[in-house]
Parts: C-alpha cells; structure tokens; sequence
DNA sequence: AGCACGCCGACT
DNA sequence: GTCGGCGTGCTC
C-alpha cells in the first residue's frame, strides 16, 4: 500500500508536492485521479495524483490527501508525461500546464458522489450497441463528398508520404477542398477504429464547419472550443474517458489536452496560424507542435493544411522531416482571382487618393454594388506602436542591425499611454487624421529586438522631404469614409472591438453569408477561411501596414494574409478581382502575391533569415521582466542582461521595451536569446531557470515577474 | 498565483 | 479611535 502521493497542484510553483495517504483512502488512490488537499492557507484545493510511493519527505511537515475525487484517472498516463514534456520544454511549472489542461470544472468543485458518474457510464454504454453498428458496417457514414481527380491525386500523395514520415505537409491552394480530404481521411481512421484530433485556429471553428462535419459524421464528432460553457467542456472530457469517445474531436488549441484513448489522425488546419501558440498566461505553448509530437508519441499520423504554409513546416519539409503534398488546382476550376497592384505613392502624387481609397477600388466597388455583389475590404491595422513613414516616398526608418523597422516613440506619448490604451481610435498615440509629429517632443526610434535608438531625422533620407509623419488608417476610419462613398452601401466592420462575443461574431458571418451586408470592411479576421458566394471584389488597403510590422516575421504575415484574403474572392462561377494597394509597388513580395509564387517569397525570406540568424536556422527564447516600478524594473534588466552575457555571451539581445511596454501597471522589460539550434537545450533551460531564481532570491527584485517565452510568434 | 499577516493614512 | 492600502513571505 502506498503511503504517499505526489500531487500536481494549480499554481505556478515548480515541482510536485507531497501528501500523506490516509489508509482508508490507498485502495483507491490511482495516478490521474483528482484529490483535494489542504495547501496552503486554503482548507482545500483540487490537485492531481502524479505518483504513489512509499518514501517518506524529508525536511517538510507534511498534510494528508482529504479525499479522492475520482474511482477512476481522469488524466491519462500519456497525457500526464505530456504535460511535463510541456513544462519542461517552455519552461512552465507543471501546475500551469495542469491549469491550462483541464476544464475548471474538474479543477474547483469536487464532483459530488461517484455514483452520477457510474450512472452518466452506464447512460453511455447504452449506445455503443448503435455506434458498433455503424462501425461494423463500415459505409453507414453520412455520404463522403465527392473528390474531384486533383484530390484523388493529394489523397493518395499523402498515404504515400505517410509511409515514410508520421507528418504530412497538405499545400493546397485557397478552395482547392481541403477540407473534403480531411472528411475522407476521417472516414478511413474512424474506420480502422481510431481518433482523430481535428485542430483549428479558434476564428477559423464556425458553425459552418461544424455543421458540414456533423453531416458526415453526425454524433461521432465532439466540439471543444473555448466560447463553449465549461461544462460542456467538462462533459466532452469525460466522455473521451468512457468506453465511447467521440471518435473526432473538433477544437481549437486547448484540445491538444484532451484523453484519447486510440489516437490514430491529427489534422492542424490553417497550420500556419499565430493563434496556436498560446500568448498568456503560461504555459506558452504552440499547439501545433504538441500535436505533433502527441500523434508521434501515439504512433499516429499527422496532416497539417494550409494554403500559405508557416516558413518553418516548408522549411521541414524541404529537409525532408515531413512529407509535402500539393494540390494546386482550385475546386471546380474556379480561376485564382486577378490581383491588380495599385500604386498609392504614385496615385497620391497625381492626388487621386480618396483617403484611403485609390480610383481604381472606387470604381470597383461602385460596379460590384450595382451588379448586387459583396466586397471584403482587409485592413490591418492594430497595436500601438507605430512607424514613421515618409508620405511622399513611402520610406520606412528600419534597424541597421536587424533589417525590422524601427518603432516610434516620443515623450509625449510615454506618459499619456494609459489614455490612449482606452480610447477607440486605431491609431492608439495618434489621431486618425494623419498629423505630423509635435516637433518640440522627444523623439527616438526603437529597434524591439536589439534596442538599437536613433533620433527621428529631421527630414528623409531617401527624397529629402521634411515631413516625416505616423502613418495608417484603421478600420474604423475606413468603414467612416465607406459610408461617405457609398451612402446606399450597408457597410459591416469586422474586428476586435465589433467581435467581442462568439454570437457577434456569427452574427457578423451570418448576414454577410445572407447578403444582408454587402461591404465587409475588417481586420485580419477576414481573411480566415471563410468561404462566401458573391464576393467579387477584395481590396488590400495598405500592404504597408503589414509589411513595416517590427517583426522578422513580417514578411511571411504579409504574404500569408495577403494571399488568404485575395482567395476570398470569386469562389464559384466567374474570377474575383483583388486590389492591392500599396506604396512599395516595387518589392519583390508583391509580384511574389500577384503571381502566387509561394516558392519565390520563401526563398527570398529565408536567404534573409540565414543572413540574420533568425528561425529556422536559429531558435528563439524571450526573457520577460515586470515590475510594478520602472526604475526597478530597469536595473532587473540591466542585471538580467549582465549574468545572462555570462551564460550565453553575443546570444544574448536587449534589453528593450516590448510596443506595449506597461501592462496592468506593471512595467515590461524583454531580453532575447537567439541560440543556435546545435545547442542542446538541456543546459540551456537550466541556466535560465537557475538565473531567475538567482534573481527573485535578492530583495530588491523579489516582487518582480520573470518569465519565458520560448519559439515565439 | 492566492492568501494572510503586518504596519502606515483618511474616515466615523 | 478603526477600515484598508498593498509590501513580503509562504505554500507539501
């Protein structure tokens, strides 16, 4: 009989904590079960048996276990050693990744007797008689769709590749059917008796999926989304616990964390989304990647579609380390729509800009309104920093020393930050109106990655005018002057700020969908998969925005958001028509969008890359510093900064400020360290971690936060 | 992260 | 005279 039990607890404290296992309570003491503890100054807290034995803890009074919560583990032995694969990897305690995992209704209220969930069994084994028929029938499925030759084709290709590595890469080009494969390798799994995880980024996970999925699979297929009641959750969890799973989990990030019990399939769809690495809180995980290695652990396969591959799963497929697929070919030979670039420098040269608007996207729009069609009109436009840019050359100021564009600060707006976060307009620091920069404020530009500083010049280097100003327009401005162009037009804007509810949002996508709106003017939301009959007009308003992001990776953001959104347009019988309108009509990546040449955008960026040491051929760690107080939160950095050169020499960057760099009245400080991928990570972690705690143990930075953020996006 | 203990300002 | 601010210290 084990005497002692090793409990993960939901706080961000490292390690395990031991309890006394009362007697009566061994029999049923079982790693993965649930156990309420006294911790603390709480009476009682739910934590998770890791490990039963028999050594006495030394040097601690130890408390008992009060009592067991579950007859049998709620945690899967496979999902626990994931779990610490987690915290070790990204650098977590185990008791984030136990709070990110589990739904808080297994974590706050101890399920009240066993006997409702013996019962809610013996409710379920009711109707494994009905899902062994439609197993041991094998065609009782709703019908699979159709494939058309091209698809045939990419299914096959991937069977094939399968066959010599567990990871597939599908780059299937916009309406090229992704998803009908999907439904046909779903089919194939469930009917070999096997699970599938099907994983999308959470903007992507509409009712219209759901519902063209349920067709097919009807109650075999489970939905686990975060806007969905925790309850809900809570039961789709134990239900993959019981003897009839859901064979097809639908979900978003956090569905990584589910028990499956035979898990034979997992689809990352839109694999290149952000979205899949969780930002905040901890663990700061990218659910692609632990998908990956879940499948791989489990022996299944791995599919990951995209219409704009990430540079870094091209990158391993190129090596060799996943299998690529393609299908070029759009569904029902619908024709890539006809890009047309416009050049706003030129345009506003010859003053023929309507503010955001060029001649070109008027006309149109005018013409696609009076022959009742839909427009989507994408603007990205978020953050606070923001750039200089010259208005009459289009010149951005960018870093000599990491090819990012600089970041504008100045006095001014340092102070009046907390305002500006709370007021509506787009520009954050700025009004939407375009004015020059107060001359008489301190202005500095900012590298975020090496905190290289310059001062604003005071004229441009490139065509020598004088005027250098904040520059972009946000959504808000946009559907403004919509509604001036088009008074007859019933404008919708989606973003943020219009999408803060899941029934908003469908809402939106509802009466688009219903032609009840024929402009959508929004964010990068719009360029989600979403797919919608009569749009036959797509505009970019500013490629520019996108492409002066302070970010190594804003480049493949550009060319991935460019191109999904262009692919919204004319998706059944006649080509759609994008207007890309930019200042830059010159760069590469943009005959690279027109022509969809994938190919050439990757190539030139990861020549880049090489060249600036950034991933793939290097990986990325992010040290965070906050502080309630500036001062001190500077000399932390500066001190962090100093042990860890000790440790890591030229590795390590900054400190500098992140854009945003007072969150909840605590001052942000970031240090980054680029390592080679040679390096063993092991070592690493170890020195970070001995850092920190070197750190918080002095008295003056012990109520400092310092945490990590490891392969950011 | 919570949560409590503990020592300094503006209220009845 | 008390209520309450958040600094700091601890959690098997």
């Amino acid at each position: 009989m084990p005497r002692f039990a090793d409990v993960v607890l939901p706080v961000p404290l490292p390690g395990l904590f031991t309890y006394a296992l009362p007697e009566d309570l061994a029999t049923q003491a079982q790693a993965g079960c649930r156990v309420s503890v006294p911790f603390g100054k709480k009476r009682t807290t739910v934590g998770l048996i890791a490990r039963l034995h028999n050594t006495p803890p030394t040097g601690i009074d130890v408390k008992h276990i009060l009592d067991i919560l579950d007859a049998s583990p709620v945690i899967l032995p496979h999902q626990f050693a994931l779990w610490q694969w987690i915290s070790n990897y990204y650098l977590c305690s185990i008791g984030e990744v136990f709070k990110a995992a589990v739904p808080s209704k297994m974590k706050n209220r101890p399920t009240p007797c066993s006997s409702c969930e013996l019962e809610s069994l013996s409710s379920l084994t009711g109707k494994v008689t009905n899902r062994q028929a439609l197993l041991g029938n094998g065609g009782e499925y709703g019908s699979l769709p159709h494939l058309s030759p091209a698809q045939s084709t990419a299914l096959a290709s991937i069977h094939e590749q399968w066959q010599q590595q567990p990871v597939c890469l599908l780059h299937g080009v916009t309406s090229s059917g992704k998803t009908e494969l999907y439904i046909h390798l779903i089919a194939e799994a469930i009917g070999r008796g096997q699970q599938v995880l099907y994983l999308l980024p959470e903007i992507v996970l509409t009712s219209q999926l759901t519902d063209r999925l349920r067709a097919v699979f009807s109650d075999r297929l489970g939905v686990y989304h975060s806007k969905f009641s925790d309850k809900q959750r809570a039961d789709v969890w134990q239900r993959q616990l019981t003897h009839e799973p859901y064979d097809i989990i639908v979900g978003v990030r956090s569905s990584v964390f589910l028990p499956f019990q035979r898990l034979g399939l997992v689809i990352v769809d839109e694999e290149h989304e952000v979205n899949f690495k969780q930002q905040e809180p901890a663990p700061r995980y990218n659910a692609r990647n632990v998908a990956i290695l879940m499948a791989s652990r489990a022996h299944a396969r791995t599919l990951l579609g995209t219409a704009t591959p990430s540079f870094e799963s091209y990158y391993n497929a190129r090596l060799g380390k996943y299998g690529l697929v393609r299908l070029a070919e759009r569904y029902g030979l619908v024709q890539l729509p006809n890009i047309e670039v416009v050049d706003v420098k030129e345009m506003r040269r010859k003053r023929l800009m309507n503010g955001a608007f060029s001649p070109n996207l008027i006309n149109a729009i005018r013409a696609a309104l009076d022959a009742h069609e839909q427009i989507i009109l994408f603007q990205n436009r978020r953050g606070y920093a923001t750039q200089v840019q010259c208005h009459v050359c289009g010149w951005v100021p960018r870093c000599p020393h990491c090819d990012v564009p600089l970041t504008l600060h100045h006095g001014a707006w340092r102070f009046s930050r907390q305002e500006d976060l709370t007021s509506t307009t787009e520009l954050g620091g700025f009004s939407a109106k375009e004015t020059s920069l107060p001359s008489h404020t301190s202005q500095t530009l900012t590298c975020h990655y090496c905190g290289y500083t310059t001062p604003i010049p005071s004229q441009c280097p490139a065509c020598e005018n004088p005027d250098l100003r904040p520059h972009g327009f946000g959504t808000e401005r946009i559907e403004d002057d919509l509604s001036r162009l088009f008074p007859q037009a019933r404008v919708a804007r989606m973003d943020l700020d219009t999408t803060r509810t899941r029934t908003a949002y469908e809402q939106l996508i509802d009466d688009f969908a219903a032609h009840r709106t024929d402009i959508l003017v929004g964010t990068q939301m719009v360029t989600k998969g979403l797919d919608f009959e009569h749009v036959s007009v797509v505009g970019i308003l500013s490629a520019d925005t996108m492409l002066h992001q302070p970010d190594f990776r804003a480049f493949e953001r550009a060319f991935q958001m460019m191109s999904q959104v262009a692919g919204r347009a004319g998706r059944r019988q006649r080509q759609g028509k994008v207007f890309l309108q930019t200042m830059d009509a010159r760069l590469p990546l943009i005959s690279q969008i027109v022509a969809a040449d994938y190919e050439a955008a990757y190539h030139e960026q990861m020549l880049e890359r090489r060249q600036f040491a950034y991933p793939p051929f290097t990986r990325i760690i992010v040290v965070y510093l906050k502080h309630r107080s500036a001062v001190t939160v500077d000399a932390l950095a500066r001190e962090a900064t100093l042990m860890l050169r000790g440790h890591f020499g030229t590795r390590v960057l900054g400190p500098d400020e992140p854009p945003v760099s007072r969150i909840a009245s605590l001052y942000i400080r970031r240090i980054t360290l680029k390592l080679e991928t040679s390096l063993p990570l092991t070592p690493v972690r170890k020195l970070l971690l001995d850092t920190r705690s070197a750190l918080l143990t002095q008295r003056f930075y012990s109520s400092a936060h310092i945490y990590f953020d490891v392969d950011p996006l």
